[in-house]
This record gives C-alpha cells, sequence and structure tokens, in this order.
DNA sequence: CAGATTGTCTAGCGGTGCTAGGATCTCGTC
DNA sequence: GACGAGATCCTAGCACCGCTAGACAATCTG
C-alpha cells in the first residue's frame, strides 16, 4: 500500500508532466506544433502513455486551458483588490484581461480557440471560470449597480473578447489598446467629460 | 484565340466551382470534412488541380471568406438602408451582423476564425472588408458623433464579434441574444430610459 | 519460485496537405 | 492529315497526423 501511494504521486507527477509540455511546445512554437509525437518525446515516454492519462489531445487542451482559466482569474482577482473605487476597477480588470491575453498568446488560444467546453454561466462549470465571471460582474455592479448585471457581464466580457480575438489576427492595428480600453469603460461605466 | 478565351472561362468556372464545392462541404458538414481529397472528388478532378488554382487549402479557405464578407457587407447595406434613423440604424447593423453570424456559421468560421489575412483598416485589405467596417463607422456616426469614430467602431465591431464567438462556443446561452443587442446598442449610442 | 497483473513499447491503421514525374490530350505547323 | 510542342491532368507517393492493437517486460501476490 506504501508503494501504490508513490506509484499515484509518480503518475500525478507525470500527469502534471504532460500538460506543462504541452504548453510550452505551444508557448513556444504554437499550437501546431503540439503533436502526440513531440509530447510523448518530451516527456520521454511513448504516445500511448498520453492516452493512460487523457482520454485525447483535445482533453489535453483542455486541461491546459483549465490552467489559464485559473491564472486569468488570479489576475482578475489581483487587479480588483489593487483598484481605488468602481469605475477604476472595471478599468483595471480591463486592463488585467488584454495584458493576460496578450502575455500569453498559446494559453488564451487554448482557453477560447481550441478547447470550446466549459461553459461560462453553468453551475457545472470549473471553480476559475465561474470566478472569473464573478470578479467581471462585481466589477460591473460596484461601477454601475445591478440592473440586468448577468448581461451586461456577458456583454463586458465579450467586447473584451473581440479586442483580444481581432486584435491578435491583425484586424485591429496593435497600437491603439490603450485607448480601446478607455473608451470601452467610458461605455460601460457611463460617460463623464 | 477563340479557343484560349473558352479555356479561360472554362478555368474560371473551375475556380469558381472549387470555392464553392468547399464552402458546401463546410457548411453541411463543417470544415473538418473539407479536405483536398473530398474536394478534389467533389469537382470531380483529381487533387493536383486544385493547386493549380490555389496556392493551398488556406487560400481556399480565404477564397471563401472573401465571399463571406461580401454577403456580410450586403447584409449591412441592407439592413442600414431600411432603418429610420441614427440609433435604429446602430441596432439594425447589429442584428443583422448577429443574424449573419447564425444563419452562414460555416462562413463566418472561415472568415474570422480560419483566415486570418485581410485586415480591416489597411488600404489594401479587399473592398468587401473596406465597406463592412464603413458601413458600421457610418451607422455609429450618425447616432452618436464623429468623435473617436473609428476607435469606436473597432470597438463596437469588437462586441460584436465577442458575442458571436462566445455564443457558439457555449459559452453564453444563446436564448438571450435579443437583450444583449439591446443593451449593446444602449451603450454605444447613450442610454435613454 | 510460479502466476497474475500492471505498465510500457513497437508497429501499424487510416487519415491529412501537398508534389514529383509520367501519361494524355490539344494545338499550330508543315 | 500527320507530327512535334506544349498545355493539362492523373497516378503514386512523401512525411506527417491522432490513435490503438498486441507483444513484451516489470512488478506484485500466493
Amino acid at each position: 500500500m506504501g508503494t501504490s501511494s508513490r506509484r499515484e504521486r509518480q503518475r500525478a507527477e507525470r500527469h502534471r508532466l504532460i500538460i506543462d509540455a504541452a504548453r510550452e511546445i505551444a508557448e513556444s512554437d504554437g499550437w501546431d506544433a503540439v503533436t502526440t509525437r513531440r509530447l510523448a518525446e518530451r516527456i520521454e515516454y511513448s504516445q500511448p502513455v498520453l492516452y493512460s492519462h487523457f482520454a485525447g489531445k483535445d482533453a489535453i487542451v483542455g486541461a491546459v486551458a483549465l490552467d489559464g482559466f485559473t491564472e486569468l482569474a488570479q489576475r482578475l482577482r489581483a487587479s480588483a483588490a489593487a483598484a481605488s473605487d468602481g469605475p477604476a476597477t472595471v478599468a483595471a480588470l480591463a486592463e488585467a484581461y488584454l495584458r493576460f491575453a496578450a502575455e500569453r498568446p498559446a494559453l488564451y488560444e487554448a482557453m477560447f480557440q481550441l478547447a470550446t467546453d466549459y461553459p461560462f454561466a453553468d453551475p457545472d462549470s470549473p471553480a476559475p471560470l465561474h470566478e472569473g465571471f464573478g470578479l467581471l460582474r462585481d466589477g460591473l455592479a460596484a461601477a454601475t449597480g445591478t440592473e440586468d448585471l448577468d448581461l451586461r457581464t456577458e456583454l463586458f466580457w465579450s467586447a473584451l473578447h473581440g479586442l483580444v480575438t481581432l486584435t491578435r489576427s491583425g484586424r485591429l492595428p496593435a497600437g491603439a489598446q490603450g485607448e480601446r480600453v478607455r473608451l470601452l469603460v467610458e461605455h460601460f461605466v457611463g460617460r463623464r467629460g
């Protein structure tokens, strides 16, 4: 039984190793470079071992995406905690969101383009997603009240996500992101001069 | 020379045939089902023929995407023309945009997820993209003036695009799209009651 | 030590985008 | 009308993909 607990621990370590390897390859060479053969080589096991940990490649991507949602929630939490009043919180959240997307492009891609599961509002959705949505909602509530709060949060998230994807694909010029954030916050917390 | 013009015409027809075949397969079975082998079978030629028309599969997807941008611009133009005043135009544009994305999912995917070229604001970008952006801009200008117009147009497009992708991936519940459009327009043309 | 169980690897399946090289068909010229 | 030149097209195959069956080795159990 002592041995079997060691086995379980080693298995968990290898599980983590696979996820980290996938993330590292994706961050350095893009998700196209994340193939089961390369993953196997990286973790120094053969391909079939991957399938004893995950149902398939999609599940591995999904695990990386979940890590991403955790990191995003962390960043949003920190930025909201550091802001002074309601409107400043909304601005800080937006900036933190866009900064995360810019600094972790492979992670963001896994979260929103590759792993299409994990719905937001669903009670069954993993905690980090729930928390991320909740942080945005609380920020908006502090700045603008609770009317249509869920819908406005969804809209706010949509605008942020749209900015990220359109900027990333080169559709929007990358330069004026700061100005766009300013306008975004203006539109969502009401204008004042 | 009469024969060579016929040859050119036939080549152009086959070019069109390839694009339409790709679009049809994508719309009925998804883009994963659009393979060069299936395309070749559909147009009743062998695979290499595809490569005498397009540089690769990406170029075929890009051609479908361009068709999509043309159709989107057409819809936006029609909906703007039918609207009464400025705010109504903005609402009509938003509704037309979301309706297009909902009715032509494969086309929208080609335009925004698969064919990452074609920037918006660039003067070199194809006419339909330019026109689509211009229609959104003109609608916003009629409702809200010209201050920060380009940036606000980019933001408006981002919000629409974010709504589309998050809804499509199941992240947002599909039901309340009408309410979200109402809020979106409210946020962009100013609140009144 | 023998047997059962667990863990891992080799080898291979059917699929992908893409291309080299040969066959065929059409055309202008004699 | 026969013929060489050139355009046109197809067969066959490359390297890669995600995934899996079945053989092999290591470990635990009686």
